[in-house]
Formats: C-alpha cells, sequence, structure tokens
DNA sequence: GGACATTATGTCAGTCACTGACATTCGGCA
DNA sequence: TGCCGAATGTCAGTGACTGACATAATGTCC
C-alpha cells in the first residue's frame, strides 16, 4: 500500500534469492547437526554434509567459515536472544541480577515456544552436550564465549553508566559469570538423563547461588 | 658410592636416549616459538618447524599432537608451577586466598630465576600476547584452561575436605577465578608496552580485588 | 664384545579441511 | 528479451595430520 513508488525500499520482504538462500543455510545447519549426533563430529566430513544438501563442498564453505561454524550455529539463535533480554532488563536490577534474569529468561521462554527449525532448544540442549565431549568443538565454543563475555563487558559498562577501560568491573563481571555458566553447562552434560530446559535452569541458579558463598565465607563452617 | 650393585632403581638420571628426547623437545619448541614470533603462527608451517631443528615432519607430530600444542607448551611450566604453588598454601587460608596468593607466588618466583629456557617466563608472556590475536591459538588456550580449572576442583575441594559432585563450591570457585585470570591477561596484552611479570602481577591483583565489588553493591555510589 | 628386544626416527601414501581462480548459471530488473 | 550481479560449481593446490612399514639408534643381558 504505502509503498515506494520504485526505489528500493529499505525494508522489504526478502526475495526468492534471499528466501533460497536461508533455505540452504538451514538444511546445512539441519544435516550437520543429524549427522554429528548420528555419527559423531570428527567422524562427519564436510563433503557428507554438503551432499547431504546437495551442494558441492565450496559452496558449504561460503556459508560457513569451517566445520565448527555450522555445528555451533545452533546456538547462535540463543546467544541473540540472551543479549535481547538482557538489554530489556530494567536499570534498577543490580548487574547480576540482571544477568541471572535475563540467562533465565531466554532458556525458559525459549522451552516454552513451538520447537521447530534447526535452532531449537532441543538441539541446542543436545550441542551443548555434545561440545563437551568433542575436544575442538569445545575449544572453538569456548573462544565463541569469550567473544560475547567482550559484548557483554560494553552492555554492562553501558547500564551502569562506566567506562569499561577505567573500571574493570564489567570485564571482572562478565568473565566471573561466563565462567560459572559453563560450569553449569557442563554439570548438565554430565547429568545423565536429559532434564531438558528447566533442569538447565535448575543448575544455572544453583551455581549463581554459589558465587558469593564460593568466594567469601568459611567452607568448614 | 651408595649405589644399588645392579638392579634398575626406581629413581635414576635418564639415559643417553631420554636427554636426547628433550633436547628435540625443547629445540623444537623454541624454534616454533621463534618461527611463531618472527612470521606469525598461521604462515609457519609444520614442516618449517621440523626443518629448524632437522627431523622430519612426522616426528615432530610424535612429540606434539597439534600445531598449537608446541606453541602452548611454553605455558605448561608455568602451569605446573602454579599448581605446585597452590598445594604448599597453608590450610587456614581461604580457598580464594590461596589460589591468589599461589598465582602471584608462581609469577614473582618464575620471574626472579634465570630467564633462560624455552619455557623462561618472557617467553611465557609473548606467548600470552600472541596467544590473544590468534584466533586458533585462543581457542587451544581456553581448552586447556578449563581442563586446568577441572584441576583446581579437584585440589580445592581436598583442601576444603567437600565432595566435589556434592558441593559446587569448588566448580563455582575455579570457573570464576578462571574467567577473572583470563580477564587480567586480556587486559595485560591489550597494554601497548610490556611491564613485565611484576605488571602482570598488578594487574592480577587488581581484577581480584574487584571480584566481590562486582558482584554485590552498588556500582553508582 | 655380540645378540636381542625396545624405541626413536624416516619415508611414503593417503585423507581431509580449507582456499583462490575461473567458468557457469540463476534471480532480479529494465 | 537482454543485461547485471549474486550464487554456485569445478578444479587445482596447500597444509595439517595419520597409519603402515622399514631402518637406525639405544639399552640389556650374556
Amino acid at each position: 500500500m504505502a509503498a515506494q513508488p520504485a526505489s528500493p525500499a529499505p525494508v522489504q520482504e526478502p526475495g526468492l534469492r534471499a528466501r533460497k538462500k536461508q533455505r540452504t543455510r538451514d538444511a546445512l545447519i539441519e544435516a550437520a547437526h543429524r549427522l554429528f549426533l548420528g555419527q559423531g563430529f570428527a567422524r562427519t566430513t564436510v563433503d557428507e554434509i554438503a551432499a547431504a544438501v546437495d551442494v558441492s563442498q565450496r559452496t558449504f564453505f561460503r556459508y560457513f567459515a569451517n566445520k565448527d561454524e555450522v555445528a555451533l550455529a545452533v546456538l547462535a539463535e540463543a546467544e541473540d536472544h540472551f543479549i535481547e533480554q538482557l538489554r530489556a532488563r530494567p536499570a534498577e536490577e543490580t548487574p547480576l541480577q540482571a544477568l541471572r534474569a535475563a540467562i533465565v529468561g531466554s532458556w525458559r521462554e525459549r522451552g516454552a515456544g513451538r520447537d521447530t527449525g534447526p535452532c531449537s532448544v532441543t538441539a541446542a540442549l543436545e550441542l551443548i552436550r555434545m561440545i563437551e565431549n568433542t575436544p575442538t568443538l569445545l575449544a572453538a565454543h569456548l573462544r565463541r564465549v569469550t567473544e560475547q563475555e567482550r559484548l557483554l563487558v560494553g552492555i554492562i559498562a553501558e547500564r551502569e553508566g562506566v567506562d569499561p577501560a577505567e573500571d574493570l568491573r564489567p570485564a571482572v563481571l562478565a568473565a566471573a559469570f561466563g565462567g560459572v555458566l559453563r560450569a553449569a553447562h557442563l554439570s548438565w552434560s554430565a547429568d545423565q538423563e536429559d532434564t531438558g530446559p528447566e533442569g538447565m535452569i535448575a543448575l544455572i541458579n544453583r551455581h549463581l547461588d554459589l558465587l558469593a558463598p564460593a568466594l567469601t565465607g568459611d567452607w568448614r563452617a
């Protein structure tokens, strides 16, 4: 209706080209995820993944920089969602309170939603477990996480109105939070039974509850 | 003099074979470190490193599982030293106090010692800086660090007499400590001038001082 | 000192991740 | 219809890494 006559509007629904690209990308992620879970990350070749989607190996590498990336792509959506949630937290909250609320809210909200698509919550949880027993994936994942932490530093600093180059507290908080979150992930994936998103939330809360007591206080009391 | 007549004593000085092996290993580490610093990690091939020490590529891979490992070997000695220092801390100290004293003591003691050999303090500091701007190395390093953290969990739990499977505090503390330590490393390597071991110690202390304030308290006070 | 087991090393061939160059095809648009 | 640019395929090449096998160096026992 109110569309510009001819000039390409900055916001327009994606054309056939873009949709096809997205479909290829999703198909690659989905095929990779399935193959990785079925036969293991190391025993799956890029050629196999490409063949499963009927594209050339070269095309695969135009979508993903390396084999790790297609595996971790499943988590990207979750991370974006977490950042979004964090940005929406009220300013009154303590930074740590905001971080906790954002991560818990993110898991819960995604857990409640429809569980389809290659980046669903269940896929993310399956991936987290896979990461822990795949050294090369773990390494790539940890690198991503530290990049996310750098982003966190900026958000926290802005929230609190401090200069992250001067005040080291945002960096320290982000690092500690990231570390504890990873401990919770590890604990979850060590568990035999799959407790789903709520199990993960419970573990995250339990770990965060222990952050302050672990630092100070007498452990033998 | 008091040597056993003939039976092979369980403790004996290494023979020619072992010494030669150690020399080859050190030479590989030293050559790799030099080449990496000179022309960058990615632009150095394993063949080059092997050629510099005059061994075959296959031999290189019998000493190190991959290219990352030879680079990070420089840090292995430092990590062992830290663990050693931690084990020597008195039991009265709070876990966090012990961790701090161990990491500071480790850097200081190594900084005071003779600075020769491929795993010297200066080499370690150079490496830390290199890691931060080499994605693949950073990933490998982070994975090693998490393994060390798992070791830390055991040591802390033993110190305090708790069961790490039941009590999550050791895991949380190790994760938080590791995260903060990494933030300090990052901060150090972002600094333009090389402040040496003492500069690193100062940064670690400043970061650890902020751990508790970053978690609680009002940032805008 | 010599025979023998053990271990370190070299050589070779092969797999696989990843990349640059170039040709081809396909979607969007006049 | 015809053109442009983006997406894809093909091909050749590099470099990390591995298994198999032969050879040489070392330690040991007599």
